[in-house]
DNA sequence: CGCAACAATGTGAGCGAACA
DNA sequence: TGTTCGCTCACATTGTTGCG
């Protein structure tokens, strides 16, 4: 939707139920500056929560449907995901005999869903449930589903005929700056029901006995030797930025 | 109520040092 | 070698203020 459209609806609706910017503003725990930019279509220079929270004080719902070049997204995002579990097949694969299996889907007493890698080690009998995460969002959500994924490991391998004597599971998330931070914040909750660090996981690897939960960063530096690196996104430097760099390549304008 | 200028604040990236 | 931490800087966002 246009800009101009959306502001012109909240104005609409504002009206209609006979407020003023004022009390959309105090309902909404905004300044009066930031409703008059949303009637007036001016959304650029403001947060999605902003507009959400406006247009929650005058009870309109708000979907964010992000497109781009049709289904190019999807393939984007999945590009990313697929550059982390190659990645990690790499390393297993260099630690010992390990037998991968990627994108492992199960059903099973009305639980649904996909392993995004599920690792063998046929000497050692062990188990390993990989979760992938090139983004941390839901830190809950997230420990949850690797709990869940982990307790019906056993059944979901015993369909490639492996029987293990022990189920450990790692989450591997893409190196950069805002997951680390997000790990950091949580880092309390991640480190109780994920003990091992990244520090940890090759040892273990080499040698998977007992049973093992890591939290491991998968560096830039290895994802660099498979294409491109893992991290989240990029900042886009501006050109006084560039320039103090004395990076030749950075147009000015370009933000 | 609209608009513009400015200030305050928050967030993320870049970088280097220390540590395991 | 991989991980963590702290600092600085650039940039985005939002509030305040004043004028029309």
């Amino acid at each position: 939707m246009h800009d101009l459209a959306f502001g012109a609806r909240v104005r609409g609706v504002r009206v209609r139920l006979g407020m003023r910017q004022v009390d959309v503003a105090t309902r909404s725990g905004l300044s009066t500056s930031t409703v008059s930019r949303i009637e007036r279509g001016h959304l650029g220079s403001l947060t999605i929560d902003a507009l959400r929270s406006v247009a929650k004080a005058l009870e309109i719902r708000v979907d964010l449907v992000p497109r781009w070049r049709g289904g190019d997204l999807d393939r984007l995002v999945n590009a990313n995901h697929s550059r982390l579990a190659q990645a990690c097949i790499e390393r297993l694969r260099a630690a010992g005999p390990w037998e991968v299996k990627p994108e492992v889907s199960f059903s099973i007493y009305g639980e649904r869903g996909a392993i995004d890698l599920l690792a063998w080690h046929p000497q050692r009998r062990a188990l390993l449930v990989i979760e992938l995460k090139t983004a941390i969002i839901d830190v809950g959500e997230l420990l949850a589903t690797l709990d869940r994924k982990a307790r019906l490991a056993d059944q979901i391998g015993s369909r490639f005929g492996w029987v293990a004597d022990h189920v450990s599971v790692a989450l591997v998330v893409a190196d950069g700056r805002t997951n680390r931070r997000r790990v950091a914040s949580h880092i309390d909750v991640f480190r109780s029901a994920l003990p091992l660090d990244g520090r940890r996981l090759g040892g273990w690897l080499r040698r998977p006995t007992g049973r093992a939960a890591m939290l491991a960063f998968m560096p830039d530096s290895h994802a660099r030797t498979l294409g491109q690196p893992l991290a989240v996104r990029q900042r886009v430097r501006g050109p006084r930025a560039a320039a103090r760099r004395g990076d030749p390549c950075t147009k000015p304008g370009v933000r």
